[in-house]
DNA sequence: GACAGCATGTAATGAGTTACATGATTAA
DNA sequence: TTAATCATGTAACTCATTACATGCTGTC
């Protein structure tokens, strides 16, 4: 039984033959927003997947007779386990932020705890969508790495886009909110938190009375 | 030297003192939605934290004699940990999807595949959107269960509506447009494609363009 | 008085991260 | 030719999940 990690290198190697770094550059790109592991699982995964006969291992000598190194690719029966899993049920979407943790401890540290933390994950997510950026423009203008590909790379973008965007954006008003606070304890229903409050059930309730338009 | 998920736990220490059992409960109206952890941890991280001081364990022996139950609370010492870890810089927020994986590696298998994996996710993310609307009411009603931290809470829940929102309106979106895909492969910039990567520089332009109001 | 489901854990296993180690290549 | 950085891994350790075990409590 693999694990879904296995699955998102076994799917890296159906798109195309990669070595282990070329992977962790890879990854940057793409898995990490939707499946971040650390740089050490891309080398010892494709390892595991040779293991198993759902890909090849090629070690390519160095020319100074030194450390080689490694070209993966999927085989034939890593693709058929590829298109198994592709139709088993996902497990659910999660989120981790700490910064949001913080949010929720708030009253136990200063405001400008909480404004540093809010801060720190904004330069993060700003600088996320930066690169975010200058990858789709390279879409547009000569359709990517994998021109063939490029419906799913769209919809891939369109989600990372969407997600870093309403992140951001909630990160802001809330630097702006929490400035306005004299204290992080005790504040309770303040005007600005009724507004928000009222604000979130509209968008809860709008949200949920779209159709949904399959099942 | 702590994890986060010790930290997550003090932190709700801090609040009120609970049993292990309470706080697998309560884990799932906040906690789930920025540091998610299997219930086991919630049994196990509270006595960590009591064997380093950092709570009290209290056992509270049940009517029968049988098994007792044990009740946490936070130390001063506890306190001082937690007010120490938020003024520490969080880390970068991540996000972990299988359904977008499925997405990346569509073109592995069928259009019929990624249009139930869209679906079973739009199903996970429209009931934690129905649970979250209903905990949202109660906050309106009688401010929740701590009424002093409802200014905490609703920023919470303002990030918690808004990432599901976005994550749910672009399920709704790519699968109609996966419906109308007449295969996973090769279709490159269809028209769609294109007004959507157009859409995607939009959003990202529009969002890079706010000014950072603090630093 | 038995069955279902709530409550409270533990143990084994597997996954993931951090820190380290070392080789190759390029620019000053 | 030294320093920096790119490239390729390994090992030790921590964390997290899954599966199991068992007690308690209401209800039919």
């Amino acid at each position: 039984m693999l694990s879904t990690t296995s699955y998102a290198v076994l799917g890296m190697l159906a798109i195309r033959p990669w070595t282990a770094y070329e992977l962790t550059k890879q990854m940057r790109r793409s898995l990490d927003h939707c499946w971040p592991k650390t740089e050490s699982v891309l080398y010892d995964e494709p390892k595991r997947l040779a293991r198993l006969g759902l890909a090849t291992a090629t070690q390519e000598p160095s020319a100074s007779g030194g450390r080689s190194r490694t070209h993966y690719a999927i085989t034939a029966e890593g693709e058929r386990a590829l298109g198994a899993w592709l139709a088993t049920a996902p497990s659910p979407p999660r989120v981790e932020s700490e910064a949001l943790l913080r949010v929720l401890y708030a009253d136990h540290g200063s405001v400008q705890d909480l404004l540093e933390a809010l801060s720190t994950t904004r330069a993060a997510l700003r600088e996320q969508l930066r690169l975010g950026l200058a990858q789709v423009r390279d879409y547009r203008q000569d359709g990517g790495p994998f021109p063939d590909r490029l419906h799913i790379s769209v919809l891939f973008a369109d989600f990372v886009a969407r997600i870093l965007s309403a992140f951001d954006e909630w990160a802001a008003e809330a630097e702006a909110e929490v400035a306005s606070w004299p204290d992080t304890r005790d504040l309770g229903a303040t005007p600005e938190t009724r507004r928000r409050l009222d604000e979130v059930i509209g968008r809860l309730e709008s949200v949920l009375a779209q159709e949904r338009t399959a099942d």
